[in-house]
DNA sequence: GCGGTATTGTTAAGACATTAACTAATGCCA
DNA sequence: TGGCATTAGTTAATGTCTTAACAATACCGC
């Protein structure tokens, strides 16, 4: 029992209503502080944690080009979303939209130079945020961590 | 690798723009999966996670009455977001505002009839989407995520 | 006691996400 | 080939969350 809210929730899962379960609790948390944190890490650069994760797709490709729908289905969000992230990169020029070659109904991201630039800003400081978030727990725990995570979520993802 | 996406997220963490670290994503998507997972067994009520977190909160007082600073402290949210939730729930007739006996800045939120009726009739369904999260660990690994988290969180949540 | 500081709740503005409805394009198969 | 379900992207409506500024109240050193 590390901090003391954890007792709320775990009073909270075991209450009468039938509260959240308490791993569930600890999960949405834990996400929510790290959330919050890097979005403090890029507020400088003007750059939610989802554009930002957009722009980090990009970054990966080849081409700097992914379909609108791909990048939805990695972020685990809507097409809707990911029209409203993509228009706010392309108002801020980070971002272009560029027809499928083959399928005239996608469009692709690309990133522009501008964007680019930007991502390449915001290293320094995200090196020294992932440094600070890795040094709570150590390799192997990073390792049982991840492993969990994805087994969970995998199956969770299985139709029920 | 349970996930196909997991190898993206590698190779987004590897970049060189320095994407987010990969546990970190591992967290944030799992966290995503489970949130929408307790959305959807949450719509008939029409309550978001969030309104049915404060219920559940209200639900494990002795007299169902918290102080909304302290609602926003256990749900690490803004007083603003707790004022939000707070009022549509008092629209909806859950929960009532009453002033706080010893400090007239305070204002607590109690849970009303409606409010409790509602939260217990959220409970055979809650619990079975329960048993369905739980399913995918044993109760070993459940407990050593716990402990993970715990553990990740607290230390995050230090002044660095 | 008094005056500066901190805390509580609210408001307003804006970013972000979700759902549902819609259009356009593609794929399939009979 | 023709018809129909599916898929991609957008839009609009709604709800949620965050930040910043504000009023009221409480606290604390002097």
């Amino acid at each position: 029992m590390v901090d003391p809210r954890d007792e709320f929730y775990r009073r909270m899962s075991e209450s009468a209503g039938g509260g959240p379960d308490f791993t569930v609790l600890q999960l949405l948390q834990t996400s929510s502080v790290v959330e919050q944190g890097l979005a403090r890490q890029l507020q400088p650069s003007g750059l939610s944690p989802s554009s930002f994760n957009v722009l980090s797709i990009l970054h990966t490709q080849e081409n700097q080009c992914v379909a609108l729908h791909e990048i939805g289905r990695l972020l685990l969000t809507s097409r809707a979303n990911i029209t409203g992230l993509v228009d706010s990169l392309c108002r801020r020029g980070l971002v272009e939209r560029v027809p499928h070659p083959d399928d005239r109904r996608t469009k692709l991201a690309r990133l522009l130079p501008a964007g680019e630039q930007l991502i390449e800003e915001q290293r320094p400081r995200l090196r020294a945020w992932k440094e600070r978030v890795k040094r709570s727990l150590s390799e192997t725990e990073r390792q049982q961590l991840q492993e969990l995570l994805a087994r969970w979520r995998s199956d969770l993802l299985q139709p029920s």
